[in-house]
RNA sequence: GGGCCGUUAGCUCAGUCGGUAGAGCAGUGGCCUUUUAAGCCAUUGGUCCCGCGUUCGAGUCGCGGACGGCCCA
């Protein structure tokens, strides 16, 4: 902290301890009556005439943001929660010594004002100010007025300093509390239970991701932050919870990127008596129940791109993505594991010993589709090989009833048909513990206690994860995941 | 992990060919009773991210590092 801010800050603490000899400082008994947007919306249709006649007091409270000093007049404004109005303030209409104690306030300063509602002659709708006091002293500068605060690495760092100064993110972290609310109000309403498992678990389990590894001591035993709530969730249906849902934080080690923070938030929900399709419908109908009530329209935004949620969804399967996106490459060789990995190292990417066909398949999925599916987009029948919590598909074993939805190029849901055969399960755990075995440190454990449960015996379920946090990037049109969550993480300083 | 870019006053940014550091806003002192990025006059404020090197001389050139951004894996 440089000299020149301790200079600035100690201006500050000069007005506060004026403040402290008065008695005034870090006062707490203001009330106010009123916010600000709620008197915009109330009066800001009338005319200077019909304001006039409104001769009530009104009491108001937030940061001042503004002061405009023109003599023995002045204008300020004041930002609360809902929004910023303009207060007026004349010095023959407040009482003795106020005008001349507004005048050394700062912006960024706490207070709280009375007085009636008018129109300036230019027609902005202010507070006349008959009153107003210093709640609380702010001792540190604002950022610039004009430019504001566009320093990306302060804003995530200081995100109160962010939230004062940008309507912008306001407005998202609004929006993002909005989208929370509508997901669970909408399955609160179609009979889903909100339940909350262990974030901390023995065994960590229900995705494949690497872990953060935490330490018990009354127990000594090692804990691991939970990559995935599905096992948990899962358990719960076998105890006959049939609708169940979780939005909550997972953690995954991980690097740090535009679309990664190392802990997001995901909704997991399980229907029994339901398969992927099912899940497929029902995502369809939330996104663009999102998209209808929350964001006001099924034309979406994105970065210069336009993303149409009213249409129905396409579905594809992998294979067929593969095909379409990828003309050259035929039925018959996407089939074959000769074949198929002919073609992914034409694609320069590095096959690891050991990788299967549905591997393969995968890898060039995301390789060559992927960020090509920009319109809402499900993708179905997921190889087996790289979906081991998922049932098979009947008429092909080789593939699961798996999905994934896509927006813009980004995965934002993965659901399924759940894996209920516990003996079949229990085979796929292992193949997981055998690439864990060969140097893969994002298989899978072998969940012992998980499969007593399915043999206990799980109703034919589906279920499915929604990423949130990239959810609200794409409704908010927010490039980074850092815009959308309020504290992301940082290298510490 | 790799590549590219950035870091200068509290904030937003200039800084030429290497020659002793600038503006606007904010602050301070004054003028101003309908402004809205209010205006006018005056004025304070600097570890140029850190370290090492080249040089008579480094914000500027070189090397290393820290932090951040974007892209890639």
């Amino acid at each position: 902290m440089s000299d020149d801010e301790h200079r600035l800050i100690a201006e500050r603490r000069v007005k506060l301890n004026k403040l402290r000899e008065n008695g005034t400082a870090y006062r707490n008994d203001f009330r106010r009556n009123e916010v600000a947007a709620d008197l915009i919306e109330r009066f800001g249709d009338k005319d200077k005439e019909e304001l006039e006649k409104e001769t009530s007091l009104f009491k108001i409270a937030g940061r001042m943001m503004a002061k405009r000093i023109m003599g023995k007049s002045s204008f300020s404004s004041v930002q609360d929660m809902s929004g910023k109005i303009q207060i007026y303030l004349s010095r023959d209409e407040l009482p003795d010594g106020v005008y001349l104690d507004f005048k050394t306030w700062d912006v960024g300063d706490i207070i709280g004002v009375e007085g009636t509602i008018y129109k300036t002659n230019k027609g902005e709708l202010s507070i006349r100010a008959s009153n107003i006091f210093i709640l609380t002293k702010s001792l540190r500068p604002l950022p610039e007025k004009f430019k504001g605060l566009t320093d990306t690495e302060t804003r995530y760092r200081q995100r109160y300093l962010d939230l004062i100064m940008n309507e912008d993110s306001r407005r998202t972290f609004m929006l993002r509390t909005a989208i929370v609310s509508y997901i669970r109000n909408y399955f609160v309403e179609e009979g889903f239970v909100e339940v909350e498992t262990p974030m901390m678990q023995v065994i960590p389990g229900g995705a494949t991701a690497r872990p953060f590894k935490t330490h018990h001591n009354a127990l000594d035993i090692d804990l691991y932050l939970r990559i995935a709530p599905e096992l948990y969730l899962k358990r719960l249906v076998v105890g006959g919870i049939e609708r169940v849902f979780e939005i909550n934080r997972n953690f995954r080690n991980e690097g740090l990127s535009t679309r990664h923070n190392p802990e997001f938030t995901m909704i997991e929900f399980y229907q029994a008596y339901a398969d992927y399709t099912d899940l497929m419908d029902r995502t369809e109908e939330l996104m663009r129940g999102i998209a209808e009530d929350v964001i006001g329209t099924t034309t979406i935004e994105y970065q210069g791109d336009t993303y149409e949620f009213g249409k129905p969804f396409e579905r594809l399967s992998v294979k067929n993505s593969i095909l379409k996106f990828n003309p050259d490459v035929t039925k018959k060789q996407i089939d074959d594991l000769k074949e198929a990995t002919k073609i992914a190292e034409g694609l320069g990417i590095a096959l690891k010993p050991g990788y299967g066909l549905g591997k393969i398949q995968i890898e060039i999925f995301e390789k060559t589709v992927e960020e090509k599916l920009k319109h809402p987009t499900f993708i179905t029948e997921y190889p087996t090989e790289v979906s081991p919590l998922a049932r098979r598909s009947d008429n092909n074993p080789f593939v699961t009833e798996r999905f994934e939805f896509f927006v813009g190029g980004r995965e934002l849901a993965n659901g399924f048909s759940e894996l209920n055969d516990s003996e079949d399960q229990a085979e796929r755990f292992k193949a997981q513990v055998a690439e864990k075995d060969a140097g893969d440190d994002e298989a899978m454990h072998y969940d012992a206690d998980y499969i007593t449960a399915l043999e206990v015996g799980l109703p034919p379920t589906a279920g499915e994860g929604i990423g949130i946090d990239r959810l609200v990037m794409l409704f908010t049109n927010a490039a980074s995941i850092r815009d959308v969550i309020l504290f992301p993480h940082m290298r510490p300083q």
